[in-house]
DNA sequence: TTGAAAGCGCTAACAA
DNA sequence: TTGTTAGCGCTTTCAA
């Protein structure tokens, strides 16, 4: 008894019709007979029929089958992903196949190949931070595989992608601190090359400007110190010790933000009354950070979702249909911890 | 082009010759012309032919690919396990599709069917919280579809499990917090119905035991704390405010550890010089708790590892071979911080 | 209203 | 050494 599940062809021999008449009789074809489809599902129930998915798929040419590359899981912002995506997965009749690059090249590049060898429909990809080079995606895209790129998106591959709006993040949270009353907000920047913290230095500045506040160079702390906690410390520490020090602080990431409370509370100050501090938040700590500290949450479950539609909608395409890349922008979540919880 | 991958026919159809040649030529088959096996080979190589692995999976009768259900993926532990089983299934050469039940029983039958008629080789699970009724684990496992338990274990199905020592894990976090000369150690236990705190209990009992202290059971807190932070917190407080307060306690979870450190905060204490806190981690906080906790963590990498083995070996068993049961049990890793950090 | 046959891509027993 | 054939489970034309 290893494992056999009942076949069409089980049920055809017990009622001595052909397994094409079983086959239609399940998906209630017009032309059977009321009897021979009574016959045929009360047998269907009676063993608990269920069709073999994989000799649909083969029938179907179509696995209904979703590959996703992710860096790593364990990143609170990437396993909301993964819930976004198979919840619009599921209800649109597609399993989910997961797998992690931990940030490095050639897992992802092996990880890719599996998952066109594994026959999926599509893939969903959020790149590892090691990757330079595109050909593994462009090989399969080239294939005709359709792939949907999210948060971290590649460039060089037309194809839709979702990511997240950090200008109006970077806006909304720091128009937040303003309109709490600080009156001279820092910002620890990251590296000028991504153009991630442009856009967040560019949404700093706007509602700086939008409130007639000067843009003081000399609290912008830029560098490293967006990937190193002991470093964002200690650059915040000098900054807290200066003439003029900030009353509040704006950090690009969480790892930042910790960094920067740290050094904070090292002080004797009291967050939030003495200096405030708010983080765009990213995968690593979202959970994590001190309730204090108020972020800007990246959109997981959404964005997982938005992906997922995306790309179904590739997979579902009639073939001669075109379907236009598209590069959907969303929202952040604004949560204001510590005070009340409001989620924009 | 749409999604158009090369097949052995298509080989066979350019070198004017079968596809089982082609087919044998691949797998370095014993009776093929070396020259033969070239050819195709090249030309394998030449269209990166990619064997259809839906067509295989039918052949076999067999998918190479392992469900896996979850309560969670967002949780910390969880998502280690799931990298535990990813790491052991792909050098195996199986797929991993996960499913959450998100702690319902419906969804959890659901997936459970869901992976059943997705043709998987076998099921990993963790049962949902709500989950008292068994019928769809017994009605698969009936039909031959191995399956193994791990952390959240169903007693009434005799098959593999994977668990965790919680006799040991709270015997050696007891027993650090000894060492270190803490001399009162409250606990606050979990439910008396859980087996799971009666074994915690036992493991804490004997450490004082072995370490000539007395058991005093008015340094014990139950109830319904430990799922509740707030009620933690507040029994706690009582606690600290009595007579006799205890210097050290040892909380059934992390969640209850979180609430027991507000408590001493709020009373000036110093962690851990003054009062000092260990608990066992479980899936939820992890990654939270205050580096001043120290921690019994469950293994949860490890875990899912063991679980796969477990789960592969009996997909692989042959027919006749009769595989017995077998329930793991893991040592838990201790993490002390605050201090020095030492995993054993 | 039903059945026979072909085919999705691959492998393995059998034949040549 | 290679080819033919059958079959994994299902659907779908075509024919009856």
């Amino acid at each position: 008894m290893k494992n056999s599940q009942i076949t069409i062809k089980d049920i055809a021999k017990e009622l001595g019709i052909s397994s094409s008449t079983v086959s239609r009789a399940l998906k209630d074809h017009p032309n059977v007979s009321p009897e021979t489809k009574k016959a045929v599902t009360d047998l269907a129930e009676k063993y608990n029929y269920q069709p073999n998915s994989i000799a649909l798929s083969l029938r179907r040419s179509k696995s209904n089958t979703i590959g996703v590359i992710i860096p790593e899981i364990v990143h609170f912002f990437f396993s909301t992903v993964i819930s976004g995506i198979e919840d619009i997965a599921y209800s649109a009749g597609y399993s989910v196949i997961v797998s992690q690059s931990n940030e490095s090249y050639d897992r992802e590049v092996m990880d890719t190949f599996a998952l066109s060898k594994n026959r999926v429909d599509g893939i969903l990809i959020s790149m590892s931070r090691e990757t330079t080079r595109y050909d593994h995606f462009e090989t399969i895209h080239k294939r005709g595989l359709p792939i949907v790129f999210f948060d971290r998106v590649c460039d060089a591959i037309n194809c839709s992608k979702v990511v997240v709006d950090d200008f109006d993040g970077a806006y909304q949270v720091t128009k937040h601190l303003i309109q709490q009353g600080y009156k001279r907000i820092a910002h620890l920047a990251g590296p000028e090359s991504l153009i991630l913290s442009k856009h967040r230095m560019d949404g700093y500045k706007k509602a700086l400007k939008e409130h007639n506040m000067e843009f003081d160079e000399s609290i912008i702390l830029r560098g490293r110190a967006a990937d190193n906690e002991m470093l964002a410390k200690e650059l915040t520490t000098q900054l807290l010790n200066s003439d003029n020090p900030p009353d509040a602080m704006f950090a690009i990431n969480d790892r930042a933000a910790l960094g920067v409370m740290k050094a904070a509370k090292e002080k004797g100050l009291r967050i939030p009354q003495d200096f405030a501090i708010a983080g765009f938040s990213n995968w690593e700590f979202t959970a994590m950070t001190d309730p204090a500290i108020t972020t800007v949450d990246q959109p997981g479950f959404k964005m997982g979702q938005e992906a997922a539609k995306l790309l179904i909608r590739e997979i579902e395409a009639d073939e001669d249909e075109i379907i236009e890349p598209e590069t959907r922008i969303l929202k952040t979540d604004l949560i204001i911890r510590g005070s009340s919880v409001v989620a924009v």
